[in-house]
DNA sequence: TGTACATCAGTGAACGCGCGTTCACTGATGTAC
DNA sequence: TGTACATCAGTGAACGCGCGTTCACTGATGTAC
């Protein structure tokens, strides 16, 4: 049984529905698994019925999509936060990486859905995600080891920010996905990950 | 509507239960996609009734998971393949990654179940998996490299052998899940993202 | 200050659907005599 | 060669379930007069 719910006054009927996102947020982390996470579990969980769900979103994929567009926001905010104040470019690199890797264990149903499922938004929604979000943070970074001369020269950045991310999400998806394989011991061996993954790209 | 099927003679009941392996896989390759494929649409495209899976599968997982464990000796046959008769133990590394890249843009959703999915074996079959597959390939082509002096010197056979394969199921994984996203020039990158997994670990 | 009324957040009941699975069965096939 | 019978591959119908979604509604809240 739910706890029972106030009702919002008029016109504040907007708390229901971040009321919504936190609570689909929070039960794909305890359920683990997206498709656990039906409109009727979320409006069990937050204590309202399934028709209400809908004064707020037009459908799931609605929801969900939401959902998604704030874990971008989360993970992109990790990473600007991770290489907040970090003066040397490869360390600022370093600390993304590892922000990253984090972000997936922490977080892998979410990780999950951002980038191991079959995509919710559109092609162009997508360059929109590279182009402004976390992925654009690491462009950032990047160039920034370019600007500093520790680049290995010749390397497009963006191919170069691609290569990047494919090897640290290769880590970070695997963890996700098989956490009960026989991994070395984790912190050094995500680190030494960063390391294999930046090395060839640095003079 | 199926075409209609001859009945088995007495004790070539097996022979349906390939049929359904096959078909289980026909139809994750065509719908691209884990959820479609049930028990009926099985069935269905199979040409028979729901219940008679059953009399060869006792449920759904036992039919996947004989669907997964089918496509991990294709995957280690496909490396084994690609790196028969290639004597430069490097070249045999580029090889098997180019290889297993490829198998999963040929069987997305192959790949998917086999290492995006939550498991569907237990933690001992997968070290089995591991053990005896196409890890155990990865990790002969890795001691080979070894073994011929060309490997940067110091390294733990498995630790190395994990980090290569992150780094190429990084790129594999996101071939899969985002083949939309602005992708560079296709054959070119994977060439290079192998030989940039690959380059650390030589001497 | 009191009352009639419009607003609108949230409800209760139901829809049709496809799912995995079970059950009692059918009827062709091969075998024993 | 003929017939009764056991085997067993596959069927037809149904089970209960949870799903996303729709619909007509209720009733507390705030507002106009």
């Amino acid at each position: 049984m739910p706890p029972a719910r106030t009702r919002a006054r008029r016109g504040d009927g907007e708390l229901l529905r971040e009321e919504i996102l936190a609570t689909t947020e929070r039960l794909l982390i305890e359920t683990g698994s997206e498709e656990a996470v039906s409109i009727r579990a979320v409006a069990e969980a937050t204590g309202v019925t399934p028709p209400s769900i809908y004064r707020h979103f037009t459908d799931k994929t609605h929801l969900l999509f939401e959902v998604c567009d704030r874990q971008f926001r989360l993970l992109h905010h990790a990473l600007e936060e991770a290489c907040a104040g970090i003066d040397d470019p490869v360390e600022g690199m370093r600390a993304r990486g590892n922000a990253y890797v984090r972000f997936g264990m922490e977080h892998p149903e979410h990780y999950r859905i951002m980038f191991m499922g079959p995509s919710y938004g559109t092609p162009e929604q997508w360059e929109d995600v590279l182009a402004t979000g976390a992925f654009a943070n690491l462009l950032d970074g990047l160039q920034a080891v370019i600007d500093a001369g520790l680049a290995r020269p010749g390397a497009d950045l963006f191919t170069m920010g691609m290569h990047v991310w494919a090897s640290i999400h290769g880590l970070t998806s695997l963890l996700v996905a098989k956490p009960t394989l026989p991994w070395p011991d984790l912190d050094g061996f995500i680190d030494q990950h960063l390391d294999l993954a930046l090395q060839p790209h640095l003079a």
